[in-house]
DNA sequence: TCTCATTGTGTGACCGAGTCACTGAAACGC
DNA sequence: GCGTTTCAGTGACTCGGTCACACAATGAGA
């Protein structure tokens, strides 16, 4: 077995199978590329001429404002597919968002025409594509859910608790950058949350003392 | 032809082919429905059974806090589907959100099994709910850019265009709700509105004067 | 190792938006 | 015509976002 095919197996197990000719036709199509780290994948309005599959590293989706303010949509890890790509190939609209690489990102892209046959012939693509569509939308609508109701406190705690690590390598502005706020109103918080014992705060880091405050921040009021 | 095939001609000529074997087996397990107006479809953690295209009338998908604040996600109109049903039934997920009709909705609901054969065996159907999809999921990211960056100010204007009727007969509470806001909030806009000379206000209408100043509301600061 | 530029953090003043607790006014049902 | 319900207006207050800073840590070069 080529060393391709294994990446295969080994990432996408839902889509591969060695019995299906259009998975086949379709591993054959794909290309494997490496991104650096922070560059950009994708931006608004663009329009999008490959399907991109993750293999490694992560793919920030994010809406920017006009003022710098940022929002992350969700986040492409190894082993999903960016979205947002299917749905502007399938819907022929551009990108209503921003994708930039976290970090060195290695993924497989398959040309348009490969993507649509493989989609029109494949039981099993298909339900890969749809699974990894309902999923994003589940989870946008879960951070609209949280950025329209949920205090900072709150989102801010649940960000600190997402890595779980007890060290965070990560500067205020990324945080605010993330939830979709200030730098400054994540720093007053987190000095909040300093005093009160929860985090000890240095630059460039954020250690993580009580665990069990912060979560029950988060259940509170709900 | 019968009257059936009539409404699907007529609402859904994306799909509607009479050429199409699979196309006449799906419009044949269809069965039309009525709902009344302000009444639930669907609610958050419910699995789905059926799936929905609506023929007349429209439903409002949205988020609910538990203290009563809410964001309307979408709205399914004559001629869409209801994308959230076709994610749950992709996903095998609960709905992540609310759906309610605003008025009275006749749909065609269709049993889960007809609906994964139509979509396995038809292109013409795939095209249409993948269309649909991605249509949605772009609107929702617009509607998280929006809620995000831009203020209440243009928000209010925007949804007083968006009818595109002089008068506009709701009431400020329906307007917070829309926007995802306080009740208080959108009464001392629409008032700095009025004061402008831009909108006339009474008890449960908007009539707009000056919609040009609103639009320019709106276009400022990009 | 000293210096300077860069990057990250802290702070106060201010403004817009959301919440709370009301009052008052219009419409509707007998 | 009267009481109830639904809408709208208002002031005080809190929270989050913006602006304009000061200051501290880091790292690259001289």
């Amino acid at each position: 077995m080529a060393h391709h095919e294994l990446l295969w197996k080994e990432h996408f197990p839902q889509i591969y199978n060695s019995n299906d000719e259009e998975i086949s036709r379709l591993i054959e199509s794909a290309k494997r590329v490496t991104l650096p780290a922070n560059s950009p994948v994708f931006h608004p309005g663009a329009p999008c001429e490959n399907y991109v599959l993750v293999l490694s590293g992560s793919i920030r989706v994010q809406l920017i404002a006009e003022n710098g303010r940022e929002v992350v949509l969700y986040h492409v890890r190894a082993g999903n597919s960016c979205i947002l790509t299917t749905s502007c190939l399938l819907g022929g609209k551009g990108y209503p968002a921003t994708g930039v690489t976290e970090n060195e990102v290695t993924a497989f892209i398959i040309p348009q025409a490969a993507f649509h046959r493989a989609l029109n012939h494949s039981p099993l693509f298909r339900h890969f594509i749809f699974d990894n569509f309902s999923e994003r939308l589940a989870s946008v609508i879960g951070r609209m859910e949280s950025v329209v109701f949920d205090s900072i406190d709150r989102r801010l705690a649940d960000a600190l608790l997402e890595p779980a690590t007890k060290k965070i390598k990560t500067t205020h502005q990324d945080l605010a950058l993330q939830l979709g706020t200030a730098r400054e109103v994540v720093s007053r918080h987190l000095k909040q949350f300093e005093t009160y014992g929860w985090v000890n705060l240095s630059r460039g880091t954020i250690e993580i003392v009580d665990a069990l405050a912060l979560e029950r921040l988060i259940a509170a009021g709900q």
